[in-house]
DNA sequence: CTTTACCTTCCCGTAAGGGGATAGTTTATG
DNA sequence: CATAAACTATCCCCTTACGGGAAGGTAAAG
């Protein structure tokens, strides 16, 4: 299969499957005798791999780990548990920080007259 | 005042605070007769604008926006409503991919032995 | 045969600063 | 007073995870 062809069947853009392969992320991929990328089953199956791990927010670092992981036959299902757990205190803690800034937002859009005089609560409170 | 000063006051970096005047967020600040930085109280308060800003998630080019209104006398209050309004709506949609994300994870997590044995759901999941 | 659709590599740009080098200034200390 | 510690200045590279787009080769379609 072409770049493209996966890329379609995965839902990755061919940009991100190259830039994953230039990183190191996944190995080099076969070349037909085009130049052009070929793509085993076993190939798309990692890159399947990589694009829903990154989808669940890992890094591209932490995908690489969680691949090593993977092709480990012989690892503890411990470690892979200790980098979600860790990864899952980093989303909530984003969440957490956009919901402060959300609950601020709310409370100066209820305080903003919305017309067209100058006065603005969330201005001042900016400015405050 | 001097650069160290006005960041410790305001909670900034000295480094942010000469980023900001180097993209022209903020107006070059005075120099001294030894070639430092030096801040009155009305830059001062124009940093803090900005900074507050930025701690609500609005982006540099959107402070930009926020101090012109700010500046200007005769805005209408509706403008500044309605940039609130896009940044909540952005803030919203972030906090329902990482939902989104960590519900998954949760999920993940439960299934997890968090053992030494390899078997893994996690792994399995992202291979599926 | 030519157009269109892929593919290749290469290089630039992003957001918002952080890190660190080098050099001049100012202030604190012995 | 001399020197060392603490600031400040500019400058340049690094980060994340690709997207855009150019230049040029290849393949499939009309």
């Amino acid at each position: 299969m072409n770049i493209g062809e996966v890329a379609a069947e995965t839902g990755m853009t061919a940009k991100s499957i190259r830039y994953y392969e230039q990183v190191g992320l996944v190995a080099p991929a076969a070349r037909g005798q085009n130049n052009y990328r070929a793509y085993g089953a076993r190939e798309i199956a990692e890159l399947r791999f990589v694009h829903r791990a990154r989808s669940l927010g890992f890094s591209v670092k932490d995908v690489a780990d969680l691949l090593a992981l993977w092709r480990d036959r012989s690892r503890a299902s411990q470690q892979v548990h200790a980098m979600a757990v860790a990864h899952m205190a980093a989303i909530e803690q984003k969440i957490a920080s956009l919901e402060t800034m959300k609950a601020t937002l709310q409370t100066l859009l209820r305080r903003c007259h919305n017309n067209d005089r100058p006065d603005c609560p969330i201005l001042d409170d900016l400015a405050r």
